[in-house]
DNA sequence: TATTGTTATACTCTATAACTATA
DNA sequence: TATAGTTATAGAGTATAACAATA
């Protein structure tokens, strides 16, 4: 078999199933307000969480209306546009955000198991492929 | 930054979001019924596809009905068990399985940019990766 | 009685369209 | 008139429960 179809098999296997899923129902999140949850370092709008989901902003009512019942963000009309709601992050939810970067950051077993010098190899080869595949399409 | 985390933050930047969306979108199937013709190798029951695509088996009823519209599957009872019935794929449904493959199958572009040296060095590090992970749990 | 697959039904996630309140 | 967000509603995808055929 052709190297690359080799790499490219052992890749997904090691990256599938997505982690996230489980870490969502960990801290009580759906999947997209865990998305949400992660876009929101600083206030954001409505729009700008629906473009960032890519979903119907009318999606979106339910999605923050779930963070706000959980006491995780809050609703605040936005002074220069008052049809403009910025949604920003309590207390709480800077805490679970915090929690939640750091799982989803967290690398996974099979690679803290390997050895540094793979560990460097690994970083720079995929550092590499990032640039060249910033030419190509990424939807 | 820690090195792996590095490697871990790259490496899932290159894989998401999947293809294999855009695969099914593009061959006319839902995500569920493609998982299905991927199993459909050789005829499998209702309750083996269920399994596989971990989703109850009265979803796979409809997920096979429309497989058998589209011409791709056919169902038939079993001989030893008249209760069970075994799907097997039609000769349009061979065929669209083995685009589904090899597309499923097809390294991305930018694997495809590395050297040949990078993608041995890569294929050889994914599988240590993958003997150190065999040990840990992959739900 | 137990099991395979189906049907009936409900719940969630998503999108479209109509509505409101601003601009 | 146009835009941000909401509501009403409908369509997928999924699950549970009751059912028919068979074991």
């Amino acid at each position: 078999m052709e190297t690359s179809r080799e790499a490219w098999k052992l890749m997904v296997g090691l990256v599938y199933p997505p982690r996230w899923l489980a870490i969502a129902r960990k801290l009580g999140l759906t999947p997209p307000g865990l998305g949400a949850l992660r876009l929101l370092d600083e206030p954001r709008t409505m729009g700008e969480i629906a473009a960032f989901l890519h979903c119907d902003p009318s999606n979106v009512t339910g999605i923050v209306d779930n963070l706000e019942e959980k006491g995780l963000a809050e609703r605040r009309p936005s002074p220069q546009d008052r049809r403009v709601k910025l949604i920003e992050l309590t207390a709480a939810g800077r805490r679970t955000r915090g929690r939640l970067i750091r799982e989803i950051e967290r690398p996974p077993e099979w690679m803290e198991a390997l050895s540094d010098e793979d560990q460097r190899t690994l970083r720079d080869l995929l550092q590499r492929a990032v640039e060249k595949a910033s030419g190509s399409a990424n939807p």
